[in-house]
DNA sequence: GTCTATAGAAAGATAGAC
DNA sequence: GTCTATCTTTCTATAGAC
C-alpha cells in the first residue's frame, strides 16, 4: 500500500477509534462531527475526505466497537466449555465494563439507540447479536437435558440486558444486578449440567 | 377543582400521553417539542404553559408511560403466584408489545435513551426498575431453594433485556428470542419450583 | 488531506397579540 | 392558555485556500 493510501487508513481508524467509544458512552445524537474530529485531534472539515455522513461513521463505529470488544475479552483457546464461560462472564458482568473503564460492549450501550437509525444499522446490530449468541453457543458443554440453541438465545439477552439495565443504575444497585444475574445465571447452567463441577467464586 | 385548572389538567395529560408514546417509540432526541404538540393537537408556544422545558416533559412522561403500561398489563387479582407470572410474561414477552402495536414498557424502550439524560431522569427509570423487580418478587412462590430477591432481579433483567434486544431485531428473529428467552425463563421456574405443575402452552 | 469559513436547516425557548 | 412570529444556538454538510 502507498504511503499515503496507509496514512489515510491511520487517520481513518483513528476517527472509527474515536467514534466508537463516544457512540457507545453517549449514542447517536449526543456527539455532533465536531466532537468526533477534537476527539481524533483533527477539524470539521476533514471529516468528510473519510465518511459519507454521521450515519456513515456511526454505522462503520459499531463494527470498530465490536471487533475492540471481541479482541479485549478474547480468552486463550485453551480454555474451554464451562472455564470459557465462567471466565467470559466474569469479564462481562462487572462494574469497570459497566462504567466504561474497561473497552465497552456496543450491543449493551446501544441497546435501544439503533431504534431510531437506518436500517443498514439495524441489520449491523442484529448480526452482531447473531454473533455474539453463537459465540456462547460454540462453548456450551453437550448435554442432551439442554437445548443449547434457545439456551445460548436467552443467556445472550441476560448478559446484554443485564449490562444495559446496570449502565442506568447507580453503582450499589448496579452491582447487585450483575451479582444476581449472575448467580442465576450460573445456577441455570449448573441445574442443565449436573455433572460439571460447581461454578467459582466470581471476582465481581 | 375550578373548571379552568380542570382543563389545564386534561391538557397537560393529553401532551404528556403524546410524549409518553412518542419517546418511547423513538428516543429523547428524535422528537421535537413540535412534535410532541402536534401530536397533541396543539402547537409550540402552548407547551410552556404546562412544562418547563423538554427535558421536564421527559421525565414526567415515563411515569405516564410507566403508569399507562402498568395499567394495560393489569392481571385479575385472583391470579396468584405461577399463574400471574405466566400471565405476565406472556403479556410482556410478545411481539404485538415489541412492536409498540400495545403499549409499550418504557423500561425495555428507553433502556439505554436514558443514559445522555440528567440525573433526576436516571433516578425516576432506577425507581420504576424497582418497582418491577418488586412486582415480580410479589409474586414469586415460597420456596426454600430459591433465592427469591436475586431470582426477581434476575428475571426482570431477562424480561426487560429480551424485549429491548428484540427491538432491534426483524420479526422473525424478535419472535425467536422472546420464545427462547420465556422456554428458559419458564425451566428455571419449574426447576426451582419442581412442586408445581409444568408450564402450559405460549400463546407467543 | 486538512484547514477555516460559511451556507442552510432544525430545534429549544421566548415575546406579545388575542 | 393558545396562538404566530422570532431569537438564538447547534449541527450537518459544503466551498475554497493551502
Amino acid at each position: 500500500m502507498p504511503k499515503t493510501k496507509e496514512q489515510k487508513q491511520q487517520t481513518r481508524e483513528k476517527i472509527l477509534n474515536s467514534a466508537a467509544h463516544l457512540f457507545c458512552q453517549y449514542g447517536y445524537d449526543a456527539i455532533s462531527i465536531d466532537d468526533l474530529m477534537q476527539d481524533a485531534k483533527l477539524t470539521r472539515g476533514a471529516f468528510y475526505a473519510h465518511f459519507e455522513s454521521k450515519s456513515d461513521v456511526y454505522l462503520h463505529a459499531l463494527s470498530t466497537a465490536a471487533a475492540n470488544a471481541i479482541a479485549y475479552r478474547a480468552i486463550p483457546a485453551d480454555v474451554e466449555g464451562r472455564d470459557w464461560l465462567n471466565t467470559f462472564v466474569e469479564g462481562y458482568l462487572n462494574l469497570p465494563h459497566v462504567r466504561e473503564e474497561t473497552v465497552s460492549c456496543p450491543m449493551a450501550f446501544l441497546i435501544s439507540d439503533v431504534a431510531s437509525r437506518e436500517a443498514k444499522v439495524k441489520k449491523a446490530y442484529s448480526k452482531m447479536f447473531k454473533g455474539f449468541s453463537q459465540l456462547i453457543l460454540n462453548h456450551l458443554s453437550d448435554d442432551s437435558m439442554m437445548d443449547k440453541q434457545a439456551m445460548s438465545i436467552a443467556l445472550s439477552a441476560l448478559l446484554v440486558g443485564t449490562v444495559a439495565i446496570a449502565r442506568t443504575q447507580d453503582n450499589a444497585q448496579a452491582q447487585e444486578v450483575l451479582i444476581e444475574s449472575s448467580k442465576q445465571l450460573f445456577k441455570v447452567m449448573t441445574q442443565c449440567q449436573p455433572h460439571e463441577k460447581a461454578k467459582p467464586e466470581l471476582a465481581i
